[in-house]
DNA sequence: GAAGGATATGGCAAAATCAAAATAATTTTT
DNA sequence: AAAAATTATTTTGATTTTGCCATATCCTTC
């Protein structure tokens, strides 16, 4: 029914779901890779690097905000947009720890 | 428009965001960690432990079929998934080499 | 070869997503 | 205070996703 259902799944699942889910679109992640490799972290910037309207940009912002990923000031006239050093850490050392294949179990395939 | 633009972004982005958006659910999330983490691999098994139908289930997989995060092999009645270790391997290098922070790049936040 | 178990596929309805145009809000500049 | 610049929000329409029922397919067993 394009509803996902989270019942019946750990928090801890449904988090993670909620991250990797903004990073599955090709914008928000140039979006990430341009402020990790940029001296600039200006809104209006982002717009010119990348191929979609300023609207969309900014919604695309604020999704990324709405999970943790980045940050976002006003600075005046401009909004300064960055990634949460910290909090990705976090989520790198997740993924990290994620789908180890265990020594203990052994598949059949 | 629910379509999501490709156009203009590198192949490396475009790639990474459809491995992420593979992941960007709980149920696959779920999946995932239960093949990591159990002896069977046997796609009834996985039905059992996930409060979702059958035939979603099946959906589900195929999807991270498609992307490659796991294989399935029939075995007679049954059909067995597994994580493919190499290309998750891969993938979390690749994580792990995404948006790190350059020393030489400092932002005013 | 009939019956039953396991999995995949087709079809459908509800909901979510994506993109952009239009517009609003806020701030700086003149 | 008017104009310009920057960003956010609202609205609209097209598309995709999700979930499940019904059904098909394939294999095993009886």
């Amino acid at each position: 029914m394009g509803i996902t259902k989270t019942e019946g799944f750990p928090s801890k699942v449904t988090d993670a779901a909620l991250v990797f889910k903004a990073l599955g679109h090709p914008a928000r992640l140039a979006i990430m890779e341009y402020l990790a490799n940029s001296t600039s972290c200006i809104c209006n910037d982002i717009v010119d690097q990348i191929p979609l309207a300023q609207p969309t940009i900014s919604r695309h912002l604020s999704e990324l905000k709405k999970v943790g990923l980045i940050q976002g000031t006003i600075e005046g006239k401009n909004t300064c947009y960055c990634i949460d050093q910290k909090r990705w850490a976090e989520i790198k050392k997740l993924i990290n720890e994620f789908c180890i294949p265990q020594n203990n179990v052994t598949q059949s395939c």
